[in-house]
DNA sequence: TCGTCACTTTACCAACTGGTAAAAAAATTC
DNA sequence: GAATTTTTTTACCAGTTGGTAAAGTGACGA
């Protein structure tokens, strides 16, 4: 008979403050570490390490290291995609295209470590992420796909291909968190950076943008 | 007193035709596997069944795991960069602007191992890169930087930072192979795609780039 | 043909790592 | 405040992993 536990599959009552605290503490410690060494480069001891916890103690709030890695994936992905669907179809387009942009580098520069996170998990196929991307973000990312697209029909942005559009975007913006390293050497003198990059970026999609 | 090996230092006589393709096998094996897994998640029993040699076969020929990750680095670096470097001063500014975007298009649906290789190496702070960013690609980097803002000040391109318009190009080209997991499942029809972000691509460039 | 050197294979190990068992300690309930 | 449940801690384990020791195999020149 197994132990009850925390992570127990039985219609639980509601989780106590301790849970969902110390549930909060491990996926914040495990954000920092996934994110800059990789699922495989991070060991439980090192997650229970940075916060201040003890290995068996994960194990009891997570049933295993992999259950931590998609419970953050997961309770991140909404977060991550709401500037997207923000994205206000009575809008006007111009203007919503560049918050979007606006928004996406501000997340790039808030929260690197969430970006870094999902560029890890892409970047070696998704492994732990495909059936989330097919279900949640295929749909928004056609539905704004069209929306772009019938802007563009209507003359208010230039034309071209709203899936690359938006890819070039995603790229462009979360770049500047994911290749933070490489950018810290080529362009060092951190006081300006960010606003250099965010001015670029957004003067770069306009000039694109405007038909 | 240590064993004398292919990875010994002292002064060696040139390495034999054996060292020289066991070696290639290794890396080749050692691209594949740290590209799509990662550093930490490759261990040395995967490289040595990929590449059908035995696990000491590979400290053989290299000291360790982490040695095959440097030498594999630092060997693609150059072919990396060498479209940066192949950019001509006294060429014509737009066109040369378009042919390095064309020819990093190219290596990333060619070469999309090496371009998830220093992805997930600069993702994860580039440890082991970062000497090699300093001495390599940084003076690099300020020449070409230098080249083209005289072609913007010549009149030839727009005026921008272009510090920062290479970081696009980086980050638009290289995110076809870097996140090619995403990209297949939001834009389905391998066929086209290829050839549809190339022009997207070439065509976003020309239009910003136009003066 | 013999000896030397380059290379390969087998057997092995110590450290690490994800995870478990179970006792101890807190917290909560009655 | 005793009983019970939740949470934490200690001790531990089995599998994996990077790496070594050393014997074995093959090539090649004298």
């Amino acid at each position: 008979m197994k132990h009850d536990t925390a992570t127990s599959d039985t219609p639980d009552r509601k989780p106590s403050r301790i849970q969902l605290e110390n549930r909060k503490r491990i996926l914040d410690a495990a954000l920092g570490l996934f994110s800059s060494q990789g699922f495989r480069g991070t060991t439980l001891d090192q997650i229970a390490d940075a916060c201040g916890m003890h290995k068996p103690n994960l194990i009891y709030y997570f049933e295993s290291k992999e259950a931590i890695h998609i419970a953050l994936l997961n309770s991140l992905m909404a977060e991550w995609l709401s500037p997207l669907e923000a994205m206000d179809p009575d809008g006007d387009p111009l203007e919503e295209m560049l918050r979007y942009i606006r928004r996406k580098m501000e997340m790039s520069r808030e929260f690197p470590r969430e970006s870094r996170l999902f560029a890890n998990e892409i970047v070696q196929g998704a492994p732990r992420m495909l059936p989330h991307l097919e279900s949640t973000l295929k749909p928004l990312f056609d539905k704004q796909c069209g929306i772009v697209n019938r802007w563009m029909h209507e003359g208010k942005l230039t034309q071209m291909h709203p899936a690359h559009l938006i890819f070039s975007i995603w790229a462009v913006t979360q770049h500047y968190a994911d290749f933070e390293a490489q950018i810290a050497v080529l362009l060092p003198g951190d006081t300006k950076r960010a606003r250099g990059a965010e001015t670029f970026v957004e003067d770069m999609f306009r000039k694109l943008l405007t038909p």
